[in-house]
DNA sequence: AATGAATGAGGGTTCATTCAT
DNA sequence: AATGAATGAACCCTCATTCAT
C-alpha cells in the first residue's frame, strides 16, 4: 500500500498530525477528569508534548477542543454499549451494565459542552448513543425494570448526573464507588416505580 | 471603658457593614447558582452594589467568602428541616419533603467548599444538619422507606449530587424540575431496596 | 489643677491627641528604620494603636507624616550635637563624635523627605543643625582635621550617605558597624586632605 | 532531529526574543537608576517597547528580573576593571580609577538584590569581580594607598555605598558629582590610615 | 475628636489568542 | 505543518483616601 512514489511526503505529515491530534485529546480528557473545568491551553499543550500553536491548529478554540473531547468520549460510551448488547442481550440487567460502563468510560466530561446543540456530528453521535440506549431501555421495560413514565432521555440525564464529581474532596476511587452505588439505587427506584 | 449600656454588647457592629456583608453573601449565592464555579470578585461586588474592597474587607479571600456562603445555605437547609419536622413529624414522607426543600434552599452551592474539613463552625453546622437528617431517616426507616443498608450519610451525598447543576444548558426551571424528579426516583429506589 | 468645671473636656482631649500624635511618630520611625521606604498608613495606625483616620487627622498626607518624622529626627540629632559641644568643646574629635551620634539618632530616615525644600520648619531646623555643625567643623578646621576645600555641607551629605542602609542583607548590627567604620575612614580622608 | 547544522547549537534562540530581553534589561537599569527601588513591571514594559507579558515570559518574577539586572551591571563593572588593569597596571591610582568606573557603570543597582546569596551565577560573577578588585587592592597596598587593616571587602562595601542615590532631590549630574567626590575623600582616608 | 467602613485606582499575574520563524 | 514568542484583556489584591457613626 505505501509505495515509494515521489509524493509520499504529504502522506507522512498526516500521520504526525494525526498522532498530535490524538495526544491533545488524551491530554485534555485527563486534565478535565483530574482537575475539572476547562484546562488552560498551554497546560494541555505541555501535557501533550506539543507546542501551543499546534493545539490551535487542530482546535481553533476551546469550544472545538471540548467538542472533540465530548465526541471521543461518547464514541467510547457507544462502543461500551454495543459490546454490552452483544454480550448480554437487551435484558434489564444489560441497561444497568451499560450505565456503569458509561460512567467508567468518562461520560462525566460530557457535561462541559453546553453549546453543542446544533452540531451535526454531536447530534449524530447522540442519536447513535440514544439508539443503543433505546434498545437497552426497551429491553429493560420488557423486563419490568423501567416503567412507562420513564423515557430514555430521563435515564440519559441521570447517567450524566451520576458522572459529575461531587467535589467534596473525595479521592477518585471513593468518588467512583459512590457514583456506581447511587446509580444502582436510582435504577432500583426506576424498577420500583415500574412495578 | 464606658459601660453606659446595660447589655454589654461586645463591640457594636455597624449597621451598614452588616447590611453590606449580607448583600455580598446573597450576590455570591445567586452567582454561584447561576453561573457555577467561583465568581470573579468584582462581579460579586457589582452585583452586591458595593466596592471591590468591601468584599475584601469582609472576606479576605475566596475561601472565606465561599465558606460563609456554605454556612449560610446550610443554615437555611437546617431551618427547612426543622420546619418539616415540626409540621409533619418524622415519618417517611417527611424525609422526602426535607430533601426537596434542601434542593430549593440552594444546598447546591455547598459543594464548592472542599477544604472546610477542620472548620469548627462548619463542623458544628454539619452536625446540626446531620442530627435533623438522622431523625428524619430514623422515621423513614421505621416506615420502611429506607433500608438497613443505607446510612444518613449516603442520603446526604445523594442530596448534594442532586443539587449540582447538570451543566448541559438547561434553564434554571428545567434544571430544578429534573433534580426534583430524579430525587424522587432515587427515594423510590431506597424504598424498593428496603422492602 | 483638674477642677470640675463644665469646660474641662477640651483640655483633656488635647492631652489624648498629643499622645496619639507622638505614638504615630514613633511608630513611623520604627517602621521606616525596620522595613525601609514608606510604610503603609494602616500599618502605622496599627503599630501606633490608633485608628487609621486618626493618622489622617494628624497628618493629612504621607508627605506631612514623613516631614514630621524628619523634623523629629533632626531635633534629636541637634540635641545630640549640642550635648557633644557641651561635653567636649568644639575640637576635631567633637565633630567625629557628633557624626557618629547622628547616625545612631536615626538620621538615616531623613533622606526619605525629598520635597522639603521650601518648608519653613524644616529650613529652620536645618539652619539650627547647620549652625551646630558649623561650629563643630570650625573647631575641627582649627585642629587641622578638616581642610579649607571641605564645607559643612559636604560633611552633612556624607553623614546622610553613611546613614543609608546598604541593602545587601546585612543584619542591623553589622549595618551599623559598617556605617560607623566607613564614616571614620571618610573623616580620616578629610584630615589627610587637610594636612 | 535534523542535525543539518555543523555547529550543533543547543536550541537556536530567536533573534527578536534576544533583542527584547536586552531591551527589558536596559529599561530596568535605567528606571532603577532614575527612580530607585523596584519599578512597576508595566512601566518597564512600556519603556522597553514590549507588551507586559513579554516581561513575564523572560523574567517570571521581579526577583529574576532584578537578578539579571545585577548580573549585567556586574559584568560591565568587571569589564571596566579589566580595562583599567590593562591600561594602567595595578598601581594605587588604578584602584581609584576602577572604583570611579564602577560607579559610572551603574554598580548602584546592585544593592537591590538582597537574596542572591546562593545563586551560582551571581557568586561566580562576584568571585570574578573580587579577583579583579583583589589585584587592584594588592597593587594599591604596595603603593601604600591601602593599609593592612583594610580588606578588599571593605572597599567593595564602600563602593556600593557611594553608588546609592542620596535621595534628597539632587539631579542625576549633581548626584554623580557628589558620589565621585566622596569616594575620593574616602580613598584619601584609606591612604592616610595606611601611612 | 476618634473610629473603622467604603471606595477606587494601581500594580501584579495568568491565560486565550495571534504572529513571526 | 510545527514551534514558541508577543500581545492584551481579565482577574487578583493592596493601599491611599474619604465618609458615616
Amino acid at each position: 500500500m505505501a509505495n515509494a512514489d515521489s509524493a509520499a511526503a504529504p502522506r507522512r505529515e498526516r500521520a504526525d498530525a494525526r498522532r498530535n491530534r490524538q495526544r491533545i485529546l488524551e491530554a485534555t480528557i485527563e486534565l478535565v477528569l483530574e482537575v475539572g473545568g476547562e484546562p488552560p491551553r498551554d497546560t494541555v499543550a505541555r501535557r501533550a508534548g506539543v507546542g501551543i500553536a499546534t493545539v490551535y491548529r487542530h482546535f481553533p478554540d476551546q469550544q472545538q477542543l471540548l467538542r472533540a473531547v465530548a465526541l471521543e468520549v461518547l464514541d467510547r460510551t457507544i462502543a461500551a454499549g454495543c459490546a454490552t448488547l452483544d454480550e448480554s442481550g437487551p435484558g434489564g440487567e444489560a441497561l444497568r451494565l451499560y450505565l456503569h460502563a458509561a460512567i467508567d468510560a468518562g461520560l462525566g466530561v460530557v457535561n462541559i459542552v453546553h453549546p453543542l446543540v446544533e452540531d451535526t456530528d454531536w447530534l449524530d453521535r447522540r442519536a447513535a448513543a440514544e439508539e443503543v440506549l433505546d434498545r437497552l431501555v426497551a429491553g429493560a421495560r420488557a423486563d419490568g425494570a423501567v416503567g412507562p413514565g420513564t423515557s430514555a432521555a430521563d435515564i440519559a440525564l441521570a447517567a450524566i448526573r451520576f458522572c459529575r464529581p461531587l467535589a467534596i474532596g473525595l479521592d477518585p476511587e471513593a468518588e467512583r464507588a459512590v457514583a456506581h452505588r447511587q446509580l444502582d439505587i436510582y435504577l432500583d427506584g426506576l424498577a420500583a416505580g415500574a412495578g
